[in-house]
DNA sequence: AGCTTTTTACCTGATATCAGGTAATAGGAA
DNA sequence: TTCCTATTACCTGATATCAGGTAAAAAGCT
């Protein structure tokens, strides 16, 4: 007779939980035996209960789901750990698999994803969702991939070009030459290749690099 | 007998589908009829079956939830439709009921909450979990309040400019005379009161109306 | 059919941005 | 201490943007 996974289910949105408990109800390897809503309340459940297998939502209130997961692994290296998210990037699946999770799930993943996936991963496999592979496995174009940080001071004046600010107005700010303001403008369009600031801002935006 | 409401779940999330279906199955003042994955697969679907609700993920790919709401509502008025998303933007909420919606329910509401909402959805309430009617009852300096949008025409010329496109450039590509997209420009600076396109770009992006 | 909004288009002048240079000083890292 | 990056600053000329005005088709709505 095989094995039968203690599974818990984190999550703060109770529809998730719902949900995936309706779907590992058709497993019959995994039984749920915990469905919680923060990372606080699996730190103390895993304290005084057995647990096999744990899937988590990686953006949870006040804890993040990388921490959470280093922090399990490393008192219970034993526990099997999927990640989930809605939206995936690369760099956050990376860190959750450096940090001992066993797998990572996008909740846009259909049932049979998600099935297939937890079949694997108690055979010892790190599993991922189809979506997920394609964003893991794409060379990523190595100039693409380091995105320039901005310097202090280009921030600040990144900052007052989204508010409309033009480049007398940020050097009266900032008590600058106005030259000064010209110069880091320029600066930081090339940077990013940017044609003019409406270009940059978008991409800013875009890549959470402002604010 | 009380009517049953016909309802169609519509979000791009298999899991979260499951979810709201395994607490909808406990109302019995709804019948689940349509599970779907697409803004396009609903307005489908509406055209062939009697729906009497939706709940709709505001989040979705390719249409976006208001615009949804909003084209679904001009032929089926009588269909009450409620926005569903994870975390939520009063802006975002005033939009979607200014559409036409009849509520706005948090992913991460209780299912009593959710229950709740349902049954005073449809004795004919504009609804809202709790967590939103916190965000939407914070005081707004009234000005902030309305967001006026943007006609086709525009928005072809804002997507333009956040690619970091000339008035020249643009002409050319949308065959119109450079003096058009100059006036274009200056109509759609003056409606949001912003001084410059990158200030445009930018309030744009935060409230979501690019793209 | 009448009304409103959108889209198109033109003119002018004041400012601002962009792109090409160059270069001294300050601060942090190896 | 040496090297590198960041920050500061100046010059010039070509383009682009912004702000003010006006107005006639075209499209959409009632």
């Amino acid at each position: 007779m095989d094995k039968v996974y203690k599974t818990v289910i984190v999550d703060d949105h109770p529809i998730v939980i719902s949900g995936i408990s309706g779907l590992l109800a058709d497993l019959e390897t995994v039984e749920i035996v915990g469905k919680l809503q923060s990372g606080v309340l699996l730190v103390d459940y895993i304290e005084e209960n057995q647990v096999d297998l744990i899937l988590m939502d990686i953006f949870l209130p006040v804890i993040n789901g990388v921490d959470l997961c280093k922090t399990i692994k490393q008192k219970y290296p034993q526990i099997i750990i999927i990640g989930m998210s809605s939206q995936s990037e690369r760099s956050l699946v990376m860190q959750f698999i450096q940090n001992g999770g066993n797998g990572y799930v996008l909740k846009s993943a259909s049932f049979e994803e998600f099935g297939n996936c937890i079949n694997n991963v108690i055979q010892g496999e790190i599993v991922f969702s189809d979506e997920v592979k394609t964003i893991i496995s794409q060379p990523v174009s190595d100039d693409l991939e380091h995105i320039p940080s901005l310097s202090r001071r280009e921030k600040d004046i990144t900052l007052l070009l989204s508010k409309g600010k033009s480049t007398q107005e940020i050097a009266d700010e900032l008590f600058l030459s106005f030259l000064t303001v010209q110069t880091h403008r320029r600066n930081i369009l090339q940077k990013y290749k940017t044609k003019n600031v409406a270009e940059l801002i978008a991409f800013l935006l875009k890549n959470n690099l402002l604010n």
